[in-house]
DNA sequence: TATAAGGAAGGTC
DNA sequence: GACCTTCCTTATA
């Protein structure tokens, strides 16, 4: 059967299609999020929030190294069309296939149903301002898009086409504060990105979403992550200080869920760590402080300037892309 | 070929 | 002046 014709072969199962139909002329990336049937694609009230267009299933939190960990996400990304042979999948996720239930679920499942469903809410907010504050910092940016500078509307562009792995799209945003930007339409931004403008315009919905649910409710506890606020904090408290290179490293280091796939520790205690993806961790570098020409040889040769300072050294056991922290946290 | 080490010059704050 | 960034040469796995 052809992955390529889902829509010719599969129509009885449009309604109850998961979003990872292939388009043969569109990326794999996005395919899913032009394709997602309505019904698979939670509300927008269900995040409780206004009328701003779904931005797809993506949420940030799921990038690219959350992509390459996760098959669940693989699955919403890349596995084929469904079959007739097989049935689709994500029925159990549908709330319309939940509402045609034959048997209606009784008073307690509806409210166990109903709690279930404010659980994932909370969740799926909680991820959303999580990796919306985690990229902030990293690109030391404000986490309100209305309050960003021409600088920052490019560092998150830059972002924006290193998360998803776009063409260099920040060239037609040029001149643009973070106001003007709030204030284009998705028209608009298919007018500056005809391929990707969409997608933009998605992931900025996200952000304003995100600022949107940030100032209804305000952290409670902004020490929550304990164990990550030694260093964290100290570039929260001064946000416009220019982060320095092993703080930045820190930063990575203590977000094992998002960076494990490119820097990890090897030895936390002694805080040696491991470089596991050198380009990724450069261009990361680089879009941090908006250097799109950063590499490994760069990034390395900063890293070595550390060695005087005693800041960072090479373990006894030099070994390649291990770096240790001469005062380890 | 990728990484490591370090010199040197220059830019930005 | 501190802290990179960029470019370079040489050495090594």
């Amino acid at each position: 059967m052809s992955m390529g014709s889902p829509g010719s072969e599969h129509t009885s199962c449009t309604s109850l299609s998961p979003p990872y139909i292939s388009h043969p002329h569109t990326d794999t990336r996005t395919a899913w999020l032009e394709e997602a049937s309505e019904d698979v694609k939670p509300s927008r009230s269900f995040l409780g929030l206004p009328e701003l267009s779904w931005p797809g299933v993506y949420l940030p939190c799921y990038d690219r190294l959350a992509i390459e960990e996760n098959p669940w996400v693989l699955r919403m990304t890349e596995a084929p069309a469904p079959t007739a042979a097989s049935p689709c999948r994500n029925l159990e996720l549908n709330p319309a296939k939940l509402s045609q239930n034959p048997d209606p679920p009784n008073e307690m499942e509806g409210q166990t149903e109903e709690r279930c469903l404010e659980q994932v809410q909370t969740m799926v907010e909680g991820e959303v301002l999580k990796d919306v504050e985690t990229a902030c910092k990293l690109l030391n940016i404000a986490p309100d898009p209305l309050d960003w500078s021409c600088v920052h509307v490019q560092k998150w562009l830059l972002w924006t086409e290193h998360l998803y792995r776009l063409p260099q799209v920040s060239s037609a945003f040029q001149e643009l504060n973070g106001r003007d930007l709030c204030s284009m339409t998705e028209a608009d931004f298919r007018q500056c990105s005809l391929q990707f403008g969409d997608m933009l315009y998605a992931h900025l919905d996200i952000w304003r979403s995100a600022a949107a649910m940030k100032e209804r409710c305000p952290p409670e506890d902004s020490n929550s992550a304990a164990d990550n606020s030694s260093w964290s904090d100290v570039i929260s408290i001064y946000p416009s200080q220019p982060i320095h290179l092993w703080q930045f490293l820190r930063e990575l280091l203590l977000k094992p869920h998002n960076y494990s796939r490119c820097i990890r520790w090897i030895n936390k205690e002694k805080g040696i760590f491991k470089i596991e993806d050198s380009a990724h961790v450069a261009r990361l570098w680089g879009v941090r402080k908006n250097r799109p020409a950063m590499n490994y040889d760069k990034l390395s040769r900063s890293i070595r300037q550390y060695y005087k300072k005693g800041i960072i050294r090479k373990p006894d056991v030099s070994r390649r892309l291990v770096y240790q922290f001469v005062n380890p946290v």
